[in-house]
DNA sequence: GCCCGTTAGTAACACGCGTTAGTCACCCGT
DNA sequence: ACGGGTGACTAACGCGTGTTACTAACGGGC
C-alpha cells in the first residue's frame, strides 16, 4: 500500500494529458491571457487528479522567486507571561488571513536580541517575502537596515523614531476608558500602576491615557499616586503596599492583569477588601482575569484583529498595494466585573 | 544606500574567488572527504563574506530534496483555553531543538478537522520534512495515511489504537501523584471531577489516576464520587454543586485547573471555605492558577519539554536514525500551594 | 493564390544550488 | 622513462517549475 513512488512531477502529468509542461502550468495556474481548448484542460486537468500531483513548492519559489510564506518573529521581551496569554490567538489571525491569499507561516523566535541573525537569514535566504515582528527593540540594528531595503516588515507594538508600518492596540484610549470607567462611578482619588518601566512605549502610552482621562474631568494628576510596575504580579503587590503606605486611594488604575493580581494581593494581606475598600481596574484581560477573586474589570485587547490586521498590512507591502494606512490603532474593549464596584452602586 | 542589487549567487562567490561554483559549494557545505587547499578555503570564504552570500533556501530544498522544515499542526479541540495556555511554550520547545538541527518551523493551524487539506497540501508540496501534530483526531483518515506512507509523524497528546509515535504527558501519575497528596493529607472522602468527557483519553488516564491512588491506599473507589467536567468552568461549577447536593467530600481532585476555578466558586457559592471545609487539587497549572483565592494546589505540566521531545522525535524520523522509543511520557510535578490545605496541617 | 490574423500549443531558457564523474598536474618509486 | 598514485579542483547534469518567444495550422478576405 504504502506508495514510496515518486511523486508525480509536471512532466508526468504533461506525458499523460499528451501535451506539453507549458501548457501545463498554463491549465493549473488559470494563467490569464493564454488560450487553451476547454478539451485540452480538462484532459490536463484530469491527468493531474489522476496522478495526485502536487507542484513541488520550492521549485516554485525558485521560479517565482517567491517564497509566499510569511515569518512571524518573536522577540518577547520579559513580559513573557503576558506575551504568551494572547500569542495564540494573535497567530490564528495571522494564519486565517495568510490562508486566505495562499501564505503559509513561519514560526521564528529570538532570544538574545543581541543577535537576531536567525530571523535575517530567513530573508536573506529568501524563505519569507515578509516579516511581522512582534516585540520590536530600538537596539535592533538589523530591523532597520531591512527598513532601508524596502523589505516588507510589520510590527505587532511601536518603536518609537521610526516610520516603520506597524499595528498596535491604541494604549492611550484604552486606559483612558478604564479611568474614565473608574471616575463615572464617583471615584476621585485615583492612583495608578503601569504595567512596566517608562522605557516602554506602552507603558508610557497606558499612563498618559490616565492622565488625560484625569484632565478632561478636572481631576488633578498626582505623580505621588503613580508607581511604576514590571511585568510581574510581585511588582504589583510592592506598588500597592508603598500606595497604602501613603495614604489609601479610593481607587486604581493598574494597566497590566498580572500586575493587577499583585496589587489585589497586597490589598488583601492589609485586611481590606475589593471593591469595598479600595476599586481595581486591570488592563489585557488574560484569560484568568474572570476567575480571580474578585473577577477583574479589565480592558480587552483584539488579540485575533491584531494577528489579522498584521498579516494583512504585510501582504499589502508584498504585494506592492498601497494601503490606505501603514500605522494601525485598533480599539480595546472595557470588560465591566466586580473589582470596579459597579455593583455596589 | 537601500541596495536593490540582485542578490549575490553562488557563482558570484566562484567568480571573485576565482574558482568554480562546485568548489564553493564544497567549501561552504564542509563536504567532508573532499580536499580543498587551506588557501582556496579562506579566499571563498572571504569571498563570501565580502559579497554578503546567503545560499537561496528554495533552491537548496530543491537540490536535496529537503526542505528542512518541521510542521506544527494544530488541530486543537474544543479546550482551546487550556491549549492555548501551554501552546507557546510548546512552541518554544519545538523552536529550540529545530534550530538547534538547522530546521524551521511553519505553523498550520486546522480549524475544519473535517477538511485537513491544509496540512496535507504541505506534505505533498514537499514543505515539510516531517508533522508534529497537536490534538488528533481519530476520524482523521489523511493522518493514518501519511503514517502508511511512512511519513514522520509525532503526536501531541496520543491516539489510542494506532502506532503513530507520541509525546504525552503522563496524566495517570499525574492524576495519581495528585490523589496520593490529598490521601497523606489525611483526607478520606475524596471526590473526583474530570477535565472532560470520557471520549477524551487525557479523562480516562486521569481518571484511571485517581483510581489507583485510591485503591493503593486502600480506599474504596466510589462512582458517585465521580463527575464529568468539559473543559470550561461552568462544568465545575455544575460538578460541584452536585457533588455538595450529595455529601460533601472531605477533599476533591479537579483533572483540569479551569473546571476546578468553576468548583471554587461553586463552594464559595455554598459559603464553604477552600481549604478548611474542602480541600481541592487542580491539574495543568495553568498560569493563573497561583492568583486564584486560595492559590491552587495542581499538577504542572512539563510544556517545553513536550515540544522539544516531539521535535527530537520527529528529527530522527527524518534522518532515519532508531530512535530508543516512539512513544514518549513526560512527568508532571504536583505544585503545592494552599488550596490543598498542607498550610493547615 | 496570397497574405495576415487568430487559435492552440511548444521549445528552450531561467531560477540557484548539490553532486557525480572526471580532468589535470605533480611527485615518487623502480 | 614510465606507471600509478594523490591532491586540488571542475564540467556537466539534475532538482521541478514558470515564462518568453516562437511555430504550426487554420480560416478568411481580397
Amino acid at each position: 500500500m504504502a506508495q514510496k513512488r515518486r511523486k508525480a512531477t509536471s512532466a508526468d502529468v504533461a506525458r499523460r494529458a499528451g501535451v506539453s509542461r507549458t501548457t501545463v502550468s498554463f491549465v493549473l495556474n488559470n494563467v490569464p491571457g493564454v488560450r487553451i481548448s476547454e478539451e485540452t484542460r480538462q484532459r490536463v486537468l484530469q491527468a493531474a487528479r489522476e496522478l495526485d500531483y502536487y507542484p513541488n513548492a520550492a521549485a516554485q519559489s525558485l521560479a517565482r522567486q517567491q517564497s509566499c510564506t510569511l515569518g512571524l518573529v518573536l522577540c518577547q521581551p520579559p513580559d513573557r507571561v503576558f506575551a504568551d496569554a494572547f500569542l495564540p490567538q494573535v497567530m490564528r489571525g495571522i494564519g486565517h488571513v495568510a490562508e486566505e491569499h495562499g501564505f503559509r507561516l513561519l514560526l521564528q523566535y529570538v532570544e538574545d536580541v543581541a543577535r537576531p541573525d536567525a530571523y535575517i537569514r530567513l530573508v536573506r535566504q529568501r524563505h519569507i517575502d515578509g516579516i511581522i515582528l512582534s516585540g520590536p527593540r530600538s537596539d535592533d540594528e538589523q530591523l532597520l537596515r531591512l527598513r532601508e531595503e524596502e523589505f516588507p516588515v510589520v510590527l505587532l507594538g511601536q518603536l518609537p523614531g521610526s516610520d516603520i508600518p506597524f499595528v498596535d492596540v491604541d494604549n492611550v484610549d484604552g486606559a483612558r476608558r478604564a479611568t474614565e470607567h473608574l471616575i463615572r462611578l464617583g471615584y476621585r482619588r485615583i492612583a495608578c500602576i503601569t504595567n512596566a518601566a517608562p522605557a516602554y512605549t506602552a507603558s508610557q502610552q497606558r499612563l498618559e491615557g490616565y492622565r488625560r482621562a484625569l484632565e478632561a474631568h478636572g481631576l488633578h494628576y498626582d505623580p505621588l499616586l503613580v508607581r511604576y510596575g514590571d511585568f510581574r504580579e510581585e511588582s504589583g503587590y510592592a506598588a500597592m503596599t508603598s500606595l497604602l503606605d501613603v495614604q489609601r486611594p479610593e481607587a486604581v488604575f493598574v494597566a497590566s492583569d498580572l500586575v493587577a493580581f499583585g496589587a489585589l494581593e497586597a490589598i488583601k494581606a492589609r485586611g481590606l477588601q475589593v471593591p469595598r475598600d479600595i476599586a481595581v481596574v486591570g488592563f489585557d484581560d488574560v484569560p484568568v482575569a474572570r476567575y480571580v477573586d474578585p473577577p477583574l474589570t479589565t480592558v480587552r485587547l483584539p488579540a485575533y484583529d491584531l494577528g489579522a490586521n498584521a498579516a494583512r498590512l504585510v501582504l499589502q507591502l508584498i504585494t506592492g498595494e498601497e494601503p490606505e494606512t501603514t500605522e494601525v490603532l485598533l480599539q480595546t474593549t472595557l470588560v465591566v466585573r466586580e473589582s470596579c464596584g459597579t455593583h455596589l452602586q
